[in-house]
DNA sequence: ATCTTATTGTGATTAGAGGCACATGCGTGC
DNA sequence: GCACGCATGTGCCTCTAATCACAATAAGAT
């Protein structure tokens, strides 16, 4: 296949393969076509073909694909193949959540740093044992820690004041749970996760039919 | 104009358009062009007007929008002008963060009832003063308390049989933040809250660039 | 009253993603 | 060793969504 710009989706889509094939590995399956990989996703079997197909040549004709190998070459594209340092910025009840969640520690996402402005919180301890540090100490404990993802939940009004010290820190990707839009420089990567907004979807769903 | 199927990304986005003239709101600015909100909100002009335009004219051609009218429009649209019962399934330290969280409670948001398969837990209170239930009478109270809406909370192995007794209990819109897709019959809509994939997505970013 | 300026609403255009369908090629059975 | 069956890889088509560009039109200035 040419060399092409990779769509968004198909990288969102490969991380929904991999937990797919997790789940097969647990039940000892080996092989598994795309037809039945795509019923598991709830996606299109040429879908997921041409995902794959970006990146190379994964499957056998007339087989299917090697589940054990495919899961390490889809992580290996997404870069899952090594751990991740992040930082968590505002740990309340939402941010000690996280911390201690599974979809974080289930892969290679490690928190090594968490900061809050509350001076009631800071210097003591998270259940993992990480210490609460001041909003002014990210850029040295950052650069320090060598964290690569921060993590951000604290109310919007802080949001984008957060990201600009996160960003200032050098770090180059950033996880939103404010709910709000955030600005950052070129070469910086925004996700937003939106739960306010899919709440919406709903309602406006059950509104309308 | 025409009478047309509305994209599901401009219910997200409309979404986003209230949460910008709620900020405008609060900044006393009375009139706004699509210009102006495209900025705030990260998209094309066009685009705002576009999305608008699938529900009737706001606007004031040579003006812009008035502010507080295009809210309430935009409001009632989602139907986001009236309250909406949810029920929390699964109360861990995430289902506990939700319950208390400001994207709820900010809009018409209220958790009416709350679940969770622990003994240990049943009969607790939540800060909310809210009562867990146990599983097994999720038909009755929710039928009871007209729950509208159920937000997923357990971990993935759980997810679809929690899904299915909501389902069961006539829910027909269901938030799930277990990393899985759920099945659900048409006329229930699922919308996932999936930070993990969204972790990937950064990771595959700062991998490749 | 008319002209100017600003901004909407929308038809036309462009871009892009998803799905179909078939040729390709691997493995198995005879 | 050959033929057959099956699932991949991929060119092409379709459909949808985003963007452009302009005509319509409201407010304010002259």
């Amino acid at each position: 296949m040419k060399f092409l710009k990779i769509p968004a989706a198909t990288i969102t889509r490969l991380s929904l393969y991999t937990r797919a094939l997790e789940t097969l590995i647990k039940e000892q399956v080996t092989v598994v076509s795309s037809k039945r990989l795509a019923e598991l996703c709830g996606v299109n079997p040429a879908q997921i073909r041409k995902d794959l197909a970006y990146f190379g040549q994964f499957g056998v004709r007339g087989v299917g694909y090697y589940v054990k190998e495919l899961l390490f070459d889809v992580k290996k594209i997404l870069g899952l193949h090594r751990e991740w340092k992040l930082a968590i910025v505002g740990v309340g009840n939402l941010g000690c959540a996280l911390v201690a969640h599974e979809n974080f520690t289930r892969q290679g996402y490690r928190f090594v740093a968490a900061f809050d402005a509350d001076p009631m919180k800071i210097g003591r301890k998270l259940v993992t044992g990480l210490v609460i540090n001041p909003p002014n100490e990210m850029h040295n404990i950052c650069r320090d820690k060598q964290v690569e993802m921060g993590v951000i939940c604290t109310p919007a009004d802080f949001a984008q004041d957060i990201a600009n010290r996160l960003v200032d820190a050098g770090v180059k990707a950033i996880l939103n749970f404010a709910p709000t839009q955030i600005q950052a420089p070129d070469g910086v990567k925004v996700e937003n996760v939106d739960f306010s907004v899919k709440l919406d979807n709903l309602a406006y769903y059950l509104t309308t039919g």
